[in-house]
Parts: C-alpha cells; structure tokens; sequence
DNA sequence: TTGATGTATGAATGATTGCTCATATATTCA
DNA sequence: TGAATATATGAGCAATCATTCATACATCAA
C-alpha cells in the first residue's frame, strides 16, 4: 500500500509540473543570464570586472582579444543588465551591475567541486 | 592626491587580473554548466526535476516535446553530473543530482526581478 | 580644425547547437 | 521467442552565435 502511495503522490507532481513553472517572460529572462554566462570570452570579462571596474581597452588587453570582440560582448551584458558602463574621457569605464553574479558563479564552482570529488 | 591613489589602486588590480581568474579547467567546467542553463528546453527539465524523479516519456509529455529531443538533453545534462539516472523496470528515471541547481536558479531569478524594479 | 585615440556597430563567415528522422538497444509480457 | 514499449544514438539540417573586418562616432590635444 505504501508503494501505492509513492505512486499517487508521483501522479500528483506530474499533474502539478506546468504550475510550478515560472512565467515564460522570467524564464525566457533567467535563459537569456545563463546563455551570457555560457561562454568563455564574457565570463572572463565578469570574473575581470569583479576585481574592479575596467575600460574596454584594459579588458581587451587583459584577455589579449580585440577590441571589436570585446565591445560586443560588452554591450550584449549591458543589455542584460549585467554590466553599466560610464565615459571618463576618452575611455568608456564598465562595470558589474550586481554582485549577484558573484555569488552565481561562486554557487556554480561549489557545484562543479563537489562533483570532483564524486569519483 | 587621493585620485592619484585610486589610479595606483586601479593599475594595481590590473596586473592582478590575471592571477585571480580561476584556473582554465574549473573555469570551462562552469561556462558548461552555464551553457547547460542557457536553453528554455533544458531549464525545463531542471525544473520539472526539482518537483520529483521523472521518466523520459513523462518529461516528453509534459514539455510536449519529442521523446528523442528529450533524450539527447538529458544525455547531455547527464554527462554534467547534473541529473543522474536509474532504470525502473521498463522506464529510467531520471533524478536532480544537486540542489545546488535550484539555488543558482532562485539566485539567478533575483538578480532579474531586481533587474525590473530598477526601470 | 586636424590628427590621434578609444569605442561602437553592421555585415560576413565559420563554428556550434537543438531538433528531427531513422534506427538500434533494452526490457517486459504473452 | 516475438511483439510491444521505453529509451538511446548517429547523421543531417536549419538556426544561432562569436569573431573579424571595415568603418563610423566621440573625445581630447595641439
């Protein structure tokens, strides 16, 4: 009978899984940080702007990529929200918008060394 | 005299950034994990996951996608170490394997929400 | 204003990726 | 064993994306 009960409960969860979802809007939003975080060249450019705010050029320099490449990333994170940036002269300074991110990413490294030590 | 500090201060961490990023596998390791989160079908499964233990089919049912799609999302989530597996007579289920996930979610879904209030 | 420097941006391209289709593998049941 | 059901998997294709190249825009210095 308990098996049957485990059984009912499961039942009960499938029916309730859309409900549980987020609103697409949000979701759509939470894939859109998750896809800016997916790739190489822009979790450089957060994890280097965590340290302290830098200037397209210095980041360019840092992650020896070209400028171009850089200040598309760049602007694609500021869409998102996850960098502001601010003119000093000639330069253009940016900087992390959250210290979420921070957190995010030190959540996801947890993640990634726990599984290490699995083996 | 104190703006020329915050200039030492700046070159300082300059020159700095490269020793704090993390080393490159740990990183790459993350920015897959990231990649993982970066599709609506994947973050889908995640989600219904974090409800209860699933079956291919009935994850198939729920996001009314193909069996197959399915199937190679969950192979590959797998192969992160984020979902693990266990055949059940006819059927494999397939279960979170970190609640760190969910926590990176909920992060991640507050830095959006706060994201909004800012307009 | 002119030249130099820093940044942004659109188009083009090669690489990556999510899905489908067909098919293989595994398990249960009769 | 053979049919039915559940899942996995490889190849192919269309869509997405990261970078480059060329060039435009913005600021400063002389």
């Amino acid at each position: 009978m308990t098996d049957n009960n485990f059984e009912k409960e499961h039942i009960k969860s499938l029916n309730n899984l859309n409900n549980e979802i987020p609103n697409n809007d949000e979701l759509e939003a939470m894939v859109n940080v998750f896809k800016a975080f997916g790739d190489m060249t822009r979790v450089k450019i957060i994890l280097a702007l965590s340290q302290t705010p830098l200037s397209v050029g210095e980041i360019a320099d840092s992650l020896e990529m070209s400028q171009s490449s850089i200040s598309h990333q760049l602007s694609l994170l500021k869409q998102l929200n996850l960098v502001s940036s601010m003119r000093k002269g000639r330069n253009i300074h940016y900087r992390l918008s959250d210290q979420h991110i921070i957190t995010i990413f030190n959540q996801t490294k947890e993640h990634i060394v726990e599984d290490e030590n699995d083996n």
